[in-house]
This record gives C-alpha cells, structure tokens and sequence, in this order.
DNA sequence: CACGATACGGAGACACTCTCCGGTTAGCAA
DNA sequence: TTGCTAACCGGAGAGTGTCTCCGTATCGTG
C-alpha cells in the first residue's frame, strides 16, 4: 500500500471513531470521509461496507477486551460475584458506541461479517470464564449463550437510553438463572 | 371523517399489514402507499409518523394479548411451567413482524409513543403474570423487567435470524433466575 | 527525471423520507 | 337537484444518505 493511501486509511479510521463515539453506528459515512478530508470514493475503496470500518475502529479493541477479562479472573471471588463482573464489563466493552451491542451481538451470529475476527475474541473471552466456573453453571450453556442473553439486556439498555443502573439487576437475574 | 377517507385510512393500515410481515418494519412508506393506491401525502396525513402506522396495524393485538395471558393463567401448572408458558407466548406476540421486538420493547420505555396504550396492555399482561406467582418470584421484579429481558431474547433472535429452538434454552435461564 | 501503476475524489444516480399546494370530491343546505 | 365549501387527495420535488464511475493526481521505482 501506498504511504498517501495508509496516511488516508488511518485517518478515516479516526474520523469514524469520533463520530462513532458522538453520533453512533449510523452516522453518515460521507460526512466521516468529510471530516477525514477524502473523498467518498476514497472511503468506499478502504472500507466497502460500514460494518468493515467499524471493524478497523475496533483495532485496540482485541487488546482490550483479553485486559478485561484477564482482569476479572485474577480478582476471583464466588462464582456469582465472578460472573456478575464479567457482564458489567462485558456491557461495558460492547456499548463503547450507541447501536454497538446490537450490532456486535447480530455480528456474534454471523460468521461472514466483517467483525469476526473480533467476536473470536469475546467468545474466547466469555470461554474462558466458562472454563473457570465449570460446575457452578447449570448444563448447556455456551460462549454464545451469555453473548446472546447479555447482549440482549445491552440492547435493550442501548436503544431505550436506559440509565447505568437499569443494568445491574437484569444482570443479576441472568447470572442466577446460569448458576445452579 | 369522510367516507373516502375512511376507506383510505383502512387501504394503507392493510397495505402495511402486509408490507411490515413480508419485509419487516423498515419497508419503504412511499411504497406502502402505491400498494394501497394512495398518494404519499395520504399516508403521512393519516399516519404521520411510521410508528403511529405500526400502531393502527397492531389494533387487533390487544384483544390478542389480552386472550394469550388469560389462556396462559388457565392453564395453571407450577410457577417455572406457567411463566415459560407465559415468555414463550411474550415473544411470538412482539415477534410478528420483523423488527417488532425491538421496536415494541423500545416503546415501552416511551411514554410518549403512538404505542404506548398497546404497551399498557402488555404491561398489565405481565402484571397479572406477576400478581399470580407472588411470592415465587424474587423481590423488585416489575412488569417493565419482564418486558427488558424477554423484549431483550426476543430481539437478538429477530436481529440474528436464530432458529425457533434456540429461544427456549434462554427463556429457561431467566425464569429459573426471576423465580426463588 | 520520467513513467505508469496505484490511489484519489466528487458529481451524480439511486433509494427513501416527507412536505406543499393546486386539484378533486363528499356531503350538506337551500 | 344543484351549488358550494370544507375536507381530502396526490405526486413532484426538496432533502438526506448511499455508493459508483471515471477523469485526474501522485507515489515510488528504474
């Protein structure tokens, strides 16, 4: 790739993640290649779909997401203090834009999106935390099980501008509905 | 209102009918409109917002809703087997059309939504859900929790194309976390 | 320095929303 | 039955957003 090319990319990667963050996932893409300084075309050409460019701001993302989970599981706890700490954060991790938790959650499902590589990440994340509460969670549960009923509660929370406390105690209802 | 209107009115209600279950609550007003041989400054006269149409669609739910919680309560069984009943019945009511869920679950955080006295019913629906199971039902559970967690399963299924099957596996992990 | 492969950009086609205002008609009174 | 007017109609067009095409620009290599 050219060096005006990268120089362009990363700074449409920037613009969208500004505008991301103020407007949500449907701001208007030529207005990001406009606040980027490019073309339209020049966007289009770097990220043929929306969903492809939302994937690029999530660069550090990965990082983040293995931070806090890496962190939940050294801080321990009862099995029910440990999974009620996981989904805040995973709430967390996933409502950094407005419309993300649906469309990460709607990603989780779809193997040909754009966002895989991503959503690998959270599965292993919410894997690992599987891994560690063994037993103590009833039979059957998957990755995508807690990706679908937290991601549900997110949504919720995310599209009805619910206040920061409405979450915790859904949270709670999931998180004793999983443990036995 | 006039003859004509009336019959107008009927036209783009029906129209849409068909519109929202073949092609989910984002179909195009405009060709809603050319299906029910209307003009489009018709439709927008009559339905000025695209929720306030969804509403006139949905006039026929809350006799539906009304007969579903009054059939669930029937049937009795234990607190686990009637709220199951009751959830699973919850989401094939809001699942009607594409984008109902999240729509219909949105609204009910809307107090000033064309659907709020649609909500109401599902609202009280839940109530008497929660009037009948008492004490089986852990402290703090409202009516609004109900419609946040199921509307929350309800809409990651819509969104992500899952199977029927994989609705029940969730529902079950929250009864089994609202009962005590 | 020249050249060509790579990248750019923005006008415009397309889709959808929604309003405006000239035209039409239902229905009522004389 | 007729005339009149308030109520209703409808569709062109302005506005917004998506996304492509193709003439132009420039990076990087020989």
């Amino acid at each position: 790739m050219r060096a005006d090319a990268a120089r362009n990319r990363d700074k449409i990667v920037e613009a969208a993640r500004q505008a991301f963050r103020t407007r949500g996932y449907d701001a208007p893409l030529d207005d990001i290649a406009k606040a980027a300084g490019v073309g339209a075309g020049t966007l289009y050409r770097h990220f043929p779909t929306r969903e492809s460019l939302v994937d690029a701001v999530m660069q550090a993302w990965v990082e983040r997401v293995n931070d806090a989970v890496g962190k939940v599981l050294a801080e321990g706890g009862t099995p029910r203090e440990l999974l009620l700490r996981w989904f805040d954060t995973y709430v967390e991790l996933i409502s950094v834009h407005k419309g993300g938790p649906a469309k990460i959650t709607r990603a989780m499902e779809d193997d040909t999106s754009p966002m895989r590589t991503k959503c690998q990440t959270l599965r292993a994340a919410n894997a690992q935390i599987i891994d560690e509460l063994g037993a103590a969670l009833r039979p059957g549960v998957d990755s995508l099980q807690f990706a679908r009923l937290v991601g549900g509660i997110a949504s919720v929370v995310d599209q009805g501008n619910l206040p920061a406390p409405s979450v915790k105690p859904m949270l709670e209802v999931v998180v004793d509905g999983l443990l036995v």
